[in-house]
DNA sequence: GAGTGGTCTAGACCACCTG
DNA sequence: AGGTGGTCTAGACCACTCG
């Protein structure tokens, strides 16, 4: 029930900064406890969808989940924010491939024997290059995936809408390298460039099913942006 | 009183992987509701300190709230858990300065009016200089913040300790860039080689007190690590 | 089947903010 | 002073895990 609600609030159309009704008119809206309610707000408070200040309210936040350019989100997802034209070339569709020998993360047995889905996206900010990403996936419950093209060229959505499947976590080792020429080449940067290198691991709604990425970027343009707390 | 027991469960010395006393047990033991106890239980799921297994119960981490080295975490206490010998460098004590005419965050006009406690520190791991930080505080509300030296070289427990101030989040934005000559030498680089640089803005718990770092990395050796949730 | 965490109800008092 | 979110009590039923 916390869940409907919590879609509900933010589908219901709230602009931004605008105060949301308080915990007991809500509660007293849908026939819930204060405390389901309290536990719907936490929940948005923690996707960063809205702000509670004491003795005031809740304020549907100015960026809903904002993280930046470049940040873990899905690439078109997070750019649009900044009124970038975002483009994705897909420079090699999903194939089956097996497993390169030294893996930058280590897998599980079942992964191993599964195999593969390998792709590579370029993605580009106003018509320029800046992040080129190969992606591994372990062939584990995706039928035909590889006969169906991405939804919207989005590897996310793609796992949202056709297996339900839901990007939780993420987890990165950041380097800043010098491209090699083959990089160099992609992100349209002279060979020895330094570019941001970074190996990600995707945490799902699937116990045990992971994303792995290895993504370089040119960072002259755009930076990198995270926020996290604690 | 959850923010008590939250200390205790972890003071009380649980060891990586113990199955923490139920809800039911932590309740009957501590005479408070179980409401409650979950509320403790879920700030330390948040910060990492347990995991929880539905059916199965709680379990102390593994790696209490390890984010990785060179994380947003003070240096020393990400740097430790990775088994390094760590050592921080104070190459200029804290002083009072005025702010850079382009400070690469916008400051608030009591910022400003403030002026900027400055320091700079050389982060070693084995020997070896992995990280050079520039930090910027608006001196505000830190009486005699530059009489006294910092609390084992650390900047965050010195503001815990001294001012109870905690670190709340961080927004950090991440490039390449081709170190110069300054950078290089600090660094024992070679001019032109690639590192990070990044700017973080870190949020407090005292509303509208920040902390600006300015830092560059070598990533030869160690990689920056992040993770983070949804 | 017994125990666990996940969710929910129906109240209560408090500190905080704003008019 | 009145409303807000923060915290807490005292129950209840459920889905899940494990022996």
């Amino acid at each position: 029930m916390h869940q409907l609600l919590k879609k509900q609030i933010l589908a219901g159309e709230f602009q931004e900064g605008d105060l949301l009704p308080s915990e007991n008119e809500l509660s007293a809206a849908h026939n819930i406890t204060r405390a389901t309610v309290r536990q719907a707000l936490e929940e948005l408070v923690k996707e960063k969808y809205i702000y509670k200040h004491k003795g005031r309210g809740s304020v549907v936040s100015s960026q809903r989940k904002t993280l930046g350019l470049l940040s873990f989100r899905g690439f078109s997802e997070v750019a649009e924010a900044a009124h970038l034209t975002v483009k994705t070339v897909v420079l090699q569709k999903p194939v089956l491939v097996s497993w390169e020998d030294d893996f930058f993360y280590p897998l599980s047995k079942a992964e191993k024997a599964a195999g593969c889905i390998f792709l590579e996206r370029l993605r580009c900010a106003d018509q320029d290059p800046v992040m080129l990403e190969y992606t591994y996936i372990p062939n584990i419950g995706l039928p035909d995936f590889l006969q169906h093209s991405l939804v919207h060229d989005s590897l996310f959505e793609t796992l949202h809408v056709q297996y339900d499947i839901e990007i939780m976590n993420v987890e990165q080792d950041i380097r800043a390298i010098a491209a090699v020429a083959e990089t160099a080449r992609q992100l349209k940067l002279s060979e020895g460039s330094p570019v941001l290198h970074i190996y990600r691991r995707y945490g799902t709604s699937r116990k045990g099913f992971y994303l792995y990425s290895s993504l370089f970027c040119n960072t002259t343009q755009y930076a990198l942006s995270n926020s996290f707390d604690s």
